[in-house]
DNA sequence: TTGCCTGTTGGACGATCGTACAACAACGCG
DNA sequence: CGCGTTGTTGTACGATCGTCCAACAGGCAA
């Protein structure tokens, strides 16, 4: 009658169970807090499996933030989707779903910045950095397309909109009783309003 | 004929040699790097200085952080200064300031990113980056009431400022060579327009 | 049921971490 | 010049780090 000493799992499940722990333990004791041992125990397996699936601790990191960006294309898809079809509606949609769960979340903020603080040393990590960064601004640019903004303005556009997002994001998560939810969504609403406007 | 073993210092001077060398080793080797050996061979003395001055690495790189802040205040300050009188261009000077050296640096950045990571874990750093964060904010309040801007609309203008330059910072600095630091500037200026221009 | 395959365990290993402390030496004072 | 103060050194210490790997056992095929 005794319970089996483990169980067998499918490797990209074992894998998916692993990246999360490995969020949640970054969550709650920030990037020096998460070592093997500490992510093993919280997702409940032994700290082998790591080296066995990842083969090392900054892998795993960097599979996390993949995941997590992955989690966040997939909430500001579903967000845009929402709202219909009317491009502003949607364009509203992407951006103001950075200061809602489950984007705006400290979870997600403390993985991204465990991972920023291993760009410094890692070239490799810098590009997997920009090309995520890169696919945030093309979807950014296809939204603002639909709105108007002409071509020749779309790539500033697009920075300054992620920009503004990205700092009210981080600064949200950062201090969360400094300004509200609404507070940002209602900035960024303004600045796209002046930034679509047919005036200039 | 034989040099001196040591010399003492100003103890002041000791900790800015100890502080400089942290944002020296944070800069090149990242968060995870920054050890207590790593730094006191930096600045070329022995380990134990780090605990005599400031009684633990986490100590240090807090005081770097505030010192570091300090440093960017400094440099705003003369940006402003130099621009004259007129409020807007005070006000432009002192945000596109930051996306030019010393403020838009990858030193910088690193001990922005390694002390982000310990807020996490330690309430008390969270309130130091609070202080630090209302500090920026009030002095953009007076340069955006200066050109104009209604007090009720103060608070929220300054919150999207600060947004904008830091999304703009951050990013330069993470990805130097996705935009530049004119492009920045640019976009910053433009923002500005909108926000003070007399319509609405 | 039996036996193989392999996902999983858990501890060993050397390296490195932060901290503490006794010994040392530079500098100022008498 | 000699002495005391104290800034500084260098190391020892226990803890914890990432990695590795031999042994174990769950699950499936025969």
């Amino acid at each position: 009658m005794k319970s089996p000493a483990f169980s067998r799992a499918e490797p990209d499940a074992r894998r998916l169970s692993l990246i999360e722990a490995c969020a949640r333990v970054l969550a709650a004791a920030g990037s020096a807090g998460a070592s093997v041992r500490a992510i093993a125990l919280e997702a409940g397996v032994s700290p082998g499996l790591v080296g066995h699936y990842f083969g090392g601790i900054d892998a795993l990191v960097a599979a996390t933030y993949a995941h997590v960006d992955a989690q966040v294309s997939d909430a500001l898809d579903a967000a845009v989707a929402a709202a219909g079809a009317a491009p502003r509606a949607r364009l509203e949609a992407f951006v103001t779903a950075s200061f809602d769960a489950p984007i705006a979340d400290r979870a997600l903020l403390a993985t991204w910045i465990a991972f920023w603080s291993l760009i410094t040393a890692r070239a490799d990590l810098a590009r997997q950095h920009d090309a995520q960064y890169a696919g945030y601004r093309a979807r950014l640019e296809r939204l603002l397309a639909g709105c108007g903004v002409p071509e020749p303005d779309l790539r500033r556009a697009a920075i300054a909109v992620t920009a503004l997002v990205d700092g009210l994001w981080l600064e949200l998560c950062l201090s969360p009783g400094c300004f509200s939810a609404e507070e940002a969504g209602g900035i960024a609403r303004r600045f796209l309003d002046a930034l679509i406007s047919p005036d200039r």
